[in-house]
RNA sequence: GGGCCCGUGGCCUAGUCUGGAUAAGGCACCGUCCUUCUAAGUCGGUGAUCGUGGGUCCGAAUCCCACCGGGCCCGCCA
């Protein structure tokens, strides 16, 4: 959980107290700037047939009494509500000073799995793939800023019939050969059409996954290693975006356990039967099928045990999926939750697709933007750009500034909009560093930097608050509410509009309120402000996979 | 046919959960500001029947209903 002065839920309780049938979201920050928090009348007029200014006199006569109030006031039906910015500035700054940073955080010891990517090995990662990488890699640091103990995972799929196809070609086409992520993806590519015109490709296919789900070691093995190749390749490509998988799962070790026999025999009173396969009914009454007629095991199964296999560790369980599993995540709820009785918490992230301006992304027909391409891309463009900007510069600097602008981009981009709105991605867009981006973060951090260089030494000192420091302050008092809003929804995007919220905040001050020069109370407070501020977006930059440059 | 998601200036996005004060940013376009801590910045301007039509409410971008447009799903695939 996380630790700070919560004035909101103070005067919340402050006015409470007065009218205990006050709804809570008749009091909240206000975001017209007329005040910090404001509490709306409407309701409280009518029910208790009292005129507005009567009940500021009331709301008054007790919030008065707290130090931390400015001033209360009456503007039409609504009781704006100030608080004093030198006691948030103080909160703030004491804040960092002794914990390092604002919020602190109370270490929870409920565990979490954030499960994200678990792309199937067959191809490498694409753009259209990151988005659920990178949903899921920012929500795992929330949860982790948060105070829960997070742990993110991958579940491998080397027992799907796309991946015994995978390692059909491999054997058909190029047999002998050092497996290449080029090599199985070409072969991958060209068995989908081969298949059609010759049906022994499919028999030879079946034919595999029969041994395979008979417990057949060897195969089980050689598989395994054509999927790591692919594997590697996509984990090369996670991070370069500065993304990393704490645990990998393979979905062959649930077969292998004889794990999925069992949970299909525990589903006995309810089976049903179908020609051989096994199935029960969701309640829609909808087939959920488990097995199928030839006896081998379905993705839903092996989903079933993996998700078994976290709620052992886990007590909270988040899974990051593309928003054509909907119905698998609803069916796999009904079986763990009302079936199995599984008393872990389990929530589910959809995010909607990324298409191309040309159409739909696939792996398979090779239509798709890899990430190392964008990557590639992103960085020559940056490098373009911070080379004219910055003739002073060498190379070699050059290089790692715009190296941490693309990924930094990358992220940004795709991280600040709201996961479930499908996307076209579009180059002109992914290359411009202007306005609502991660550069336009970034440089306002290296501004930050380059206030302090500058700056000499002062005292600490929180009084006499022009109206820029003052926006400032608020907008920097307000992040924990927006980390547990972005951990109560599971949703980056909270935190991607609210840093570029903050960092407008941070140039209005900028222009408005020169540091070094000024007198040394004004700097004292300043450089005060100036080093929360750093505190905070280098805490952001963690939660989102920004990487910050003191110059740029 | 059934289910879920999305629709906000020319383009992209926030606000929708929890209804409330002038609908907030960015891109593009026009104009402004580098003798003061980095101009990837700043300030000003043009531009919005919040998909459409009903309804609820003192009050609707936000809630309800219908319709339209786009996406996804409805497999013994994953």
């Amino acid at each position: 959980m996380l630790l700070f002065e919560d004035y909101r839920s103070k005067i919340t309780d402050d006015i409470r107290s007065i009218y205990t049938d006050v709804d809570p979201s008749d009091v909240g920050f206000d975001r017209t700037g007329h005040a910090d928090f404001a509490f709306r009348t409407f309701r409280i007029s009518k029910s208790s047939g009292k005129k507005p200014d009567q009940i500021l006199a009331e709301v008054s006569t007790v919030l008065s009494g707290r130090p931390y109030i400015e001033n209360v006031s009456l503007e039409g039906p609504y009781i704006n509500i100030r608080i004093k910015p030198s006691v948030m500035l103080r909160e703030l700054d004491e804040s960092v000073e002794i914990k390092g940073q604002f919020p602190d955080t109370f270490q929870d010891p409920e565990r979490v799995s954030v499960e994200h990517t678990s792309t199937n090995p067959t191809g490498p990662l694409h753009v259209g793939r990151i988005r659920n990488t990178l949903l899921g890699d920012s929500i795992a640091r929330i949860l982790g800023r948060y105070g829960y103990r997070v742990t993110t995972q991958y579940f491998v799929n080397d027992s799907g019939r796309q991946i015994m196809a995978l390692y059909e070609a491999y054997r058909r086409y190029n047999s002998g050969k050092k497996p290449s992520m080029d090599i199985i993806l070409s072969g991958y590519q060209r068995i989908y059409g081969e298949m059609e015109n010759d049906p022994s490709i499919e028999n030879d296919i079946k034919e595999l996954m029969n041994s395979y789900e008979k417990g057949d070691v060897e195969l089980m093995d050689s598989i395994k290693a054509i999927a790591s190749v692919a594997l590697d390749n996509i984990n090369t490509s996670l991070k370069s975006l500065g993304v990393k998988i704490d645990d990998y799962t393979w979905e062959s070790d649930f077969i292998r356990s004889g794990e999925l026999i069992e949970i299909v025999d525990s589903f006995s009173d309810i089976l049903n039967d179908e020609d051989g396969a096994k199935y029960i009914l969701n309640p829609d009454k909808e087939k959920i099928f488990l097995r199928r007629s030839n006896g081998t095991s379905l993705y839903f199964t092996r989903d079933i045990a993996y998700h078994k296999y976290k709620a052992r560790t886990y007590d909270w369980i988040v899974d990051i999926l593309g928003e054509d599993h909907k119905g698998h995540a609803k069916n796999l709820q009904f079986v763990l939750k009302d079936l199995m009785e599984m008393p872990n918490r389990i929530d589910f992230v959809f995010n909607a697709y990324v298409s191309l301006e040309t159409g739909k992304m696939s792996t398979r027909k090779g239509n798709a933007v890899t990430v190392d391409e964008l990557l590639e891309r992103t960085k020559e463009e940056a490098l373009k750009i911070v080379s004219e900007k910055r003739p002073d510069l060498p190379k070699d600097k050059l290089e790692k500034i715009s190296l941490s602008v693309a990924k930094s981009s990358i992220r940004f981009n795709i991280i600040r909009i709201n996961a479930n709105k499908q996307v076209v991605f579009k180059w002109s867009e992914a290359l411009n560093f202007e306005g609502d981006s991660a550069p336009y973060i970034m440089y306002s951090y290296a501004r930050a930097c380059g206030i302090l260089k500058h700056a000499g030494n002062a005292r600490p000192n929180y009084d006499d608050i022009v109206p820029q420091e003052r926006e400032l302050i608020v907008t920097m008092y307000q992040y924990p509410y927006r980390i547990t809003e972005a951990k109560d929804s599971l949703r980056p995007d909270i935190i991607a509009n609210y840093t570029l919220d903050l960092v407008k905040k941070f140039n209005d001050f900028y222009r408005e309120c020169p540091v070094s020069g000024s007198d040394e109370k004004t700097m004292g407070k300043r450089i005060r402000i100036v080093q929360i501020y750093k505190n905070i977006i280098e805490d952001i930059s963690k939660l989102l996979g920004i990487e910050l440059l003191e110059e740029m």
